[in-house]
RNA sequence: GGUGUGUUAGUUCAGCUGGUUAGAAUGCCGCCCUGUCACGGCGGAGGUCAUGGGUUCGAGUCCCAUACACACCGCCA
């Protein structure tokens, strides 16, 4: 045996026990004829104590013991002559009778600590010591117990857990696939899912009514903070529901999320908005909503003071800053820059600052105080505020003032963490212009139902057409998102015709679900949720890499391993494959 | 594919308008210390300033390229 007890649990009603510790060196303190051992573990810090009442030997293997040595202490636990209340052991410590070095260790090459002194390079590179730090044991102990409450609220609600293969069919809509050469099958590729979509769904064809998957997913893009090639989905779909039966019972379900992980009650029905209102409102189909600064259109406003910027504009938009009246100009030029950077793309920024003695603005030469007045006042503005306006193409410029309005909330502070609000974003359009290729892509996917009242424009205006899909957002982030499927094969051909299928296409790509759903198709629907981002949306932070125990680096690298590497000339003989020389970068 | 920021001791960073021996903190090593818990005191070791070019009498510092890291845009049905 090598422990009774952790290194988290002793207190002091258990003065007076013989134990047998194990645990990791954190900090040693050699105070000469004593020395204190901090011996960590997962579940907490105990003090070891050596001093003259403790062998000469036990002293002896005491002085040599450095950080992160794995050490197996057996003592007397002992109430402590000065007591630490800043952990929950700080009343008791052990008194070492026995320190046996289970084994040595390398000096490690960033301090193991709550607030570790590594680079973020380095700490990726030595993950597994990063991984001993508590702030990433908490972060994943919170994904663990997510991942319990996801299944128990599910399982509760008649949800039966199902596995997809992970080698499946390319389908080059949406995003890059990552593939696998097959063997046995020369010269052709498995792709990995990008998410189980198709399968949940002729799950749904075999009747299993009700089915989730907290399932890894792949997609070959870029990397963000919250983005990762491979990444977690829970994973939903059911049978016989319209789109307020899944809002209804994913709604329950983030509310047992919320209540059973992070202790906080939502009373309310979450708020559903339109996506053309998320857009009006906050330039975005994911609106952060822990703050107001709500946008208004004051296109006719604006428009006829002899402003060219204005009068040439296609939309011109702006909201009120609560309490910026006070900015400098200073600081109103860096939000113009601000703006005015390429990952914005904003061609200037007009500003009314309005005050209880009245009102000054950036626009002042062509238009009257009373005219600035009534533009403030669309725009809800109260004395002690800051108006901001941007100008330009309609869709363009709100996504620019959302821009904006995230860096002023971020600069208020209005971004706060520990505050959540969630809503459903619905009625997304069907389908988006791609002015690239010149066509239509479906928005969601092309599995997407139309709303029923829509239908009609599916070909005289596509762009028109509302989709049964939804999102579930908070604080800004996109969180989880679904639909009502399509269940009738010649509604599912025409949407394929609509994105630009011929029917050999589709049938090539997708002939396996068309076919499918000749055979008795229930109407279903369902969605999937970003684990890893509810991950860190609960454990407060930006970046999802920390509730991920291996990430990938921001190149898809992962950076302990090495991988990718490079393989035998064996195994791609054995695939048929040969290697094609990398172009030099000039 | 693009934009920006960064790369100096084991680690985190400072190093100004180019100037003579590149600093701090922390970690590490040694000695001292019986109540520490960010222990303390004294002493010590530790640097190809990412790499390659260029400008200059002289480059950690200026310029160009490359590599790597991070953030973002494009991309992510």
């Amino acid at each position: 045996m090598y422990r009774s007890n952790t290194c988290g649990e002793l207190r002091i009603t258990d003065v007076g026990k013989s134990v047998t510790l194990a645990g990791w060196v954190q900090k040693v303190r050699n105070l000469g004829a004593m020395t204190f051992i901090d011996l960590r573990d997962r579940y907490g810090i105990t003090q070891i104590v050596v001093n003259d009442s403790s062998s000469a030997q036990t002293r002896e293997t005491a002085s040599k013991i450095g950080r992160e040595y794995v050490l197996q202490i057996k003592g007397c636990v002992i109430e402590r002559e000065s007591k630490n209340g800043k952990i929950p052991t700080g009343d008791i410590e052990i008194q070492a009778q026995e320190i046996t070095i289970l084994n040595e260790a390398t000096l490690p090459p960033f301090t193991i600590e709550e607030d570790s002194d590594g680079g973020d390079d380095l700490r990726m590179k030595y993950r597994y010591l990063d991984l001993r730090r508590p702030p990433l044991q908490r972060n994943l102990m919170l994904r663990h117990r997510m991942a319990q409450e996801v299944r128990r609220f599910l399982d509760s609600e008649g949800f039966m857990e199902i596995e997809t293969p992970f080698l499946i069919k390319s389908t080059p809509e949406g995003a890059r696939d990552f593939v696998v050469p097959s063997r046995m099958s020369p010269n052709e590729f498995y792709a990995l899912p990008q998410s189980p979509q198709t399968l949940k769904q002729l799950l749904m064809v075999a009747g299993y009514d009700r089915y989730f998957q907290i399932v890894r997913c792949f997609r070959d893009e870029d990397l963000r903070a919250d983005r990762q090639p491979e990444f977690t989905q829970i994973d939903c779909e059911m049978s016989f529901v319209e789109q307020e039966d899944v809002l209804d019972i994913f709604e329950r379900w983030a509310k047992h999320m919320f209540k059973t992980v992070m202790g906080i009650e939502f009373s309310n029905k979450f708020l559903r908005m339109p996506w053309i209102e998320a857009m009006e409102k906050y330039g975005s189909d994911k609106p952060d909503m822990r703050f107001g600064m709500e946008f208004a259109n004051i296109t006719s406003l604006a428009k006829g003071h002899s402003f060219s910027v204005f009068d040439d504009a296609e939309y011109i938009v702006g909201f009120a800053a609560p309490g910026c009246a006070s900015y400098s100009r200073k600081q109103i030029d860096a939000l113009t820059e601000f703006i005015k950077r390429p990952q914005v793309g904003g061609r200037g920024l007009v500003w009314i600052r309005v005050e209880e003695s009245g009102v000054k603005s950036s626009i002042d030469k062509f238009f009257s105080a009373e005219d600035v007045r009534e533009i403030a006042s669309k725009l809800g503005a109260k004395a002690g505020d800051m108006c901001f306006i941007m100008c330009g193409p309609k869709f363009k410029v709100l996504t620019q003032l959302c821009a904006l309005r995230l860096e002023v909330a971020s600069q208020l502070g209005l971004r706060d963490p520990k505050k959540f609000a969630p809503l459903w974003v619905i009625d997304f359009p069907m389908f988006e212009w791609d002015e690239e290729t010149q066509r239509f892509y479906a928005m969601h996917h092309p599995f997407t139902s139309p709303k029923p009242e829509d239908v009609q424009y599916l070909e005289s205006d596509p762009g028109r057409v509302r989709a049964n899909a939804y999102d579930f957002v908070c604080n800004g982030t996109e969180i989880g998102g679904g639909s009502i499927r399509i269940h009738d094969a010649k509604l599912q051909a025409l949407i394929f015709k609509c994105l630009g299928f011929t029917p050999q296409k589709a049938e090539e790509q997708f002939g396996f679900l068309m076919n499918a759903f000749k055979f008795g198709a229930p109407p279903h629907g369902g969605l999937a949720f970003g684990f890893d981002r509810l991950c860190s949306l609960f454990g407060g932070a930006d970046s999802i890499r920390d509730f991920i125990a291996f990430p990938k680096n921001n190149a898809g690298r992962d950076v302990m391993l090495d991988a990718p590497s490079q393989i035998d000339q064996s195994q791609l003989d054995e695939l048929y494959l040969a290697l094609k020389e990398v172009p030099q970068k000039k």
